[in-house]
DNA sequence: TAGCGTTCCTAAACAGGTTTACTAAAGGTT
DNA sequence: AACCTTTAGTAAACCTGTTTAGGAACGCTA
């Protein structure tokens, strides 16, 4: 392998010395008073050559690594895997590349992992987190490091997070089961005291009184087994037989419970409708459809990753706390038509 | 933020040279003679006072990083999210970070990306490669880079790599719809000359050879948008009204696939058959449900990750190469089965 | 013409590890 | 006693950028 050219082989090779031509690379010729030719004599020089920095030497002066850590529920679960594959995109043309993990919800998994990528200097955390943690996030905020919080917040944590309407989603899903005829509505949610849970739970609680209508929550475990979930959601269904329809509060909990009502034979929408939280290109493919709360991924990815940058910029002022509200719509298919 | 412990901290604290530290945090007490009671004294002390090396200082002078570069064709697939989130999970627990990017199957995208992991000194390189980076790859290799191919290799690249026996699952995919009654049996593939893809378009052929069946076979572009992929498919249904099953040679397939069928209110699987090369947990609610080759995706990415990490090692011998191949096998459900 | 301010550029220190080359002391041999 | 070996440990070089402190040359003013 060919050694790579450094800095100092472009000082020698131009017969100057390589303070010089740092001043250059960081944009600094006007402010040390490098002459103009001499800039453009670097810079051409540099450009025919291909040179390329050493990202170490550059970590170990600057303490700068243009890694930005970004923690996830789950990179296999689609909302996230698509929010993260848009902000490394973006992230990347911008000159930041990620570094992901998946936290699972773990309060244990993700206070290692902080320090992982503590210990790995990433510049800055992108993450969703999980309960728990108010302590470490502080932590790092108090170290006057960028934290951007994503998909919910933490409460006693005070720094730049996105998140979606979860109340006013959840509230207009309910609304339009409402208005298609259903009445006994039940809702499948986690068992977690999380904001954005807590927002869609409320959403639905309070879209019950326009008919005054008592709720009829089901709680499962995240971590439960599969098999065991699914029994549970099915024990729900056949205790709560005046259910007519039931909201799901996320994607990994309809994938259970659109397999208990399979298993009870239910047929949707008549015997029940259905909606969920978190849209699935394949829900668009079911007999019959199935009607979904869609989150904007795409602007949940930019506003996070503007956020980031934004917060990276030397002269930064982190008293000042910017909090981004986005609309989920929900995108209406069969199953929510008891006409359908 | 109170500044960070170093090894010259250590040293001065102990009275002692931050060589000796050094060596002994290497594992090289023994090699360099260094007592053992010095070394345990170093050792107790380093964790009471919690020292963490800085990355930057030793990526400096040793050229590690400890970050493998994995490229996936695109982190929100569900096949491929899932093997990265196996193998980030193992890669971690032994040290070794991951850093992901997609690329999206464009030969010049992953040329660049290639260039962004290299001037980032990634240790080694995990690729799902895309056609057309045979010279990268080989330099890769040139430069005495690790690099692990899996679910396809290129001809012409002689490197370690995890593929699957597609050959063999399409094969079998193809034999169980002929059991099934099934005899006009369509396939639609991507119009790529990929390894694995051609692999199971040879198994669709070979397969139709036993019961003397011509191929019919319908090749979409990758990239192209997704409604018109629809309406080729849709096309390609509608010009062959002689089959009686199709053959989608992956996920992103069957999606506009499956979709095209509903536009065109055929039944599944009376009017048409259908098989899908790799699985997902929403096949099995599809009314009905969908029968599908399942990868094996935590061995998959075991082997990965753990021929990287023995190419890792100091002494490794670049000139043998490990081919692993794994078992795909036929999820059998309703949409293969004529009389479901 | 001494003094001052610019302009243009550089030597050297620095970041925090790893590695090389070396020393001092102890032990063993003849 | 002279010589060699081994043990235990260290000083300093090194990796490659960034930044500080400052020098030389020039023009301008009083």
């Amino acid at each position: 392998m060919k050694k790579k050219t450094t800095i100092g082989d472009i000082a020698q090779q131009l017969g100057i010395s390589k303070t010089t031509v740092s001043f250059v690379l960081n944009g600094k010729a006007r402010e040390k008073h490098i002459s103009e030719s001499l800039e453009k004599k670097i810079l051409d020089h540099i450009t025919k050559v291909g040179y390329q920095p050493n990202q170490f030497a550059q970590g170990l002066r600057s303490g700068k690594t243009k890694i930005i850590g970004m923690m996830v529920e789950d990179i296999s679960d689609p909302f996230f895997s698509s929010v993260a594959r848009l902000i490394e995109e973006n992230a990347y043309s911008r000159g930041y590349k990620i570094i992901y993990c998946s936290t699972e919800n773990d309060t244990q998994k993700t206070k290692d992992l902080i320090q992982i990528y503590r210990t790995r200097q990433v510049d800055g955390y992108i993450i969703a987190p999980p309960p728990g943690i108010e302590k470490e996030i502080n932590d790092l905020i108090d170290d006057k490091l960028p934290v951007v919080l994503f998909d919910r917040t933490i409460p006693g944590v005070e720094t730049s997070n996105v998140v979606v309407n979860n109340y006013e989603a959840a509230n207009d899903a309910i609304l339009h089961f409402i208005q298609n005829g259903y009445r006994n509505i039940g809702m499948v949610t986690l068992n977690s005291d999380q904001v954005q849970m807590q927002e869609r739970q409320e959403g639905y609680i309070d879209a019950l009184k326009r008919i005054k209508a008592e709720p009829v929550i089901k709680k499962i475990i995240y971590h439960d087994d599969k098999e065991n979930s699914i029994r549970e959601i099915q024990s729900f269904l056949t205790e709560n037989k005046q259910l007519d329809a039931v909201f799901f509060a996320t994607n990994y909990i309809a994938d259970n419970g659109l397999e208990s009502i399979r298993n009870l034979k239910l047929i949707i929408p008549n015997d029940i409708g259905v909606i969920v939280f978190d849209d699935h290109n394949l829900y668009r493919l079911f007999t019959p459809s199935i009607t979904a709360i869609s989150q904007p991924i795409r602007e949940i990815s930019e506003n996070s990753i503007n956020l980031m940058l934004e917060m990276l910029e030397d002269d930064y002022d982190f008293s000042s706390v910017k909090s981004v509200l986005l609309k989920s719509s929900l995108i209406v298919r069969e199953s929510s038509l008891a006409k359908g």
